[in-house]
DNA sequence: GGAATATTTCGAAGAAATTTCGGTTTGAGT
DNA sequence: ACTCAAACCGAAATTTCTTCGAAATATTCC
């Protein structure tokens, strides 16, 4: 697994651990989107537009509601040419998220880097998912109500962006329990989990009852909370 | 309270607090499944034979990719049958999960019956949800990866389920921290936000991946891990 | 600038799936 | 055995997705 040989990279000196971090975000904030680059600027005007549409369509409709006529109408194209872009609405699905991770991992990366300590990286990272939901609540409701959960994301390049999410965590989780303020005792994974689930559960909420109704003010208590609580836990255990 | 008063207490003369618990269960337990009762007997194995195939179909393709006609087939009726039982392919996903639903409930009441304690009820909610995903994993791929998360379930039978399940966590974390084991300081909905996704989560990936291998075993740790978490921290408040 | 070439677009037809409909079969009650 | 409603099915209609060949638009090269 490349996230334990980055992990395990580094003794007690400290450059080697920050240039894995950097690592791991660039690589994660790059990943490649698209395989076929479009030649000519109206088409990629196109492109954008069908992308802009298709959440529009997708967030309002859910994916298996919304129809190819009308996102492509949406788009302000026929529905044939939505076929020279995407293979299928399921492709156009999976790869609507994928600019926003890059964007969400790219903005992370960049706030992070005024965080010293891995316990102020932590909180960021809740969070910022959190609030960048609040911001784009429509890709949200796609990415989080109905793509992360699928099963049928294994074995597309969403799935390396999804477990991307993950592995940031881990990162963070393996570097706190080295620093002794979350319990070596328990499971990384198990710890990941925890925190994965607690804030994803608020974001979820959020987009389908509109409550908690400020998710920036929930998110940051909420994250609070989570990491005080593996702290105070590894107190108690050591 | 005393935990001997609890367990000597019998439903009939139990004290106010159990008497709301057990209203609850029972309300939740027995939802109507269905409007329209299936006349004959032939009838009532069809829509059986209906619910089994769908679920394993479902299970298999993704509730978008399954065809009716599959479905049929594995029912051994014609596709053109199968609307005498569902006016459509979601009405008959959404429908679906709620059977499953009323007997996890049920056999929670059950087994809570046993246990004094709110932290006892508290634990053997979360491990048992948990362990009915593992028995039940087909019907816990459908319910977790595709139905909970939907948007579009607000507004069906399906969604007082749905809800029925954070509210059975809402009466125990109010009664624990009524008790005082669970912080006064913090929004019990937040609390069961956090005690949903940390559960929630682990299951997800337990579908997906089929990791940690030992769902019981994990489900187990992580629900003792979340309450122990939950009473530290009320004793570091308090 | 204009012919040659490549890219992008679209309407119409084809496929695939869902859903409706009319009529036949089946079974419960008498 | 007869009656009638319930249950069932095949065929057709409908809806939506997808393909294809031709037309329109942009780019390249002389």
């Amino acid at each position: 697994m490349p996230v334990k040989d980055v992990i395990a990279a580094q003794p007690s000196l400290a450059p080697e651990s920050d240039n894995g971090w950097d690592r791991l975000l660039e690589e994660i904030s790059h990943r490649p989107k698209r395989a076929t680059e479009r030649k000519q600027d109206r088409s990629k005007r196109t492109e954008q537009q069908i992308l802009t549409g298709a959440l529009r369509v997708f967030a309002r409709d859910g994916i298996s509601r919304s129809r190819i006529a009308d996102i492509a109408a949406e788009a302000g194209i026929s529905a044939s040419t939505l076929y020279e872009y995407y293979k299928s609405k399921e492709d156009l699905a999976y790869d609507l998220p994928l600019a926003h991770l890059a964007e969400f991992f790219e903005g992370y990366h960049i706030a992070a880097a005024t965080k010293g300590t891995t316990r102020e990286k932590l909180l960021l990272y809740l969070v910022m998912s959190a609030d960048y939901a609040r911001e784009h609540a429509e890709w949200a409701r796609l990415f989080y109500l109905e793509i992360w959960p699928s099963v049928f994301v294994t074995d597309t390049d969403l799935h390396h962006s999804i477990n991307d999410f993950t592995r940031v965590l881990l990162f963070l989780v393996n570097e706190a329990i080295e620093e002794g303020w979350i319990s070596r005792e328990r499971n990384p994974y198990e710890t990941v989990a925890l925190l994965t689930g607690g804030i994803n559960q608020l974001i979820i909420t959020w987009l389908l009852y509109r409550k908690p109704k400020n998710l920036t003010k929930s998110g940051t208590e909420m994250a609070e909370r989570l990491i005080s609580v593996l702290e105070i836990e590894a107190r108690a255990a050591g």
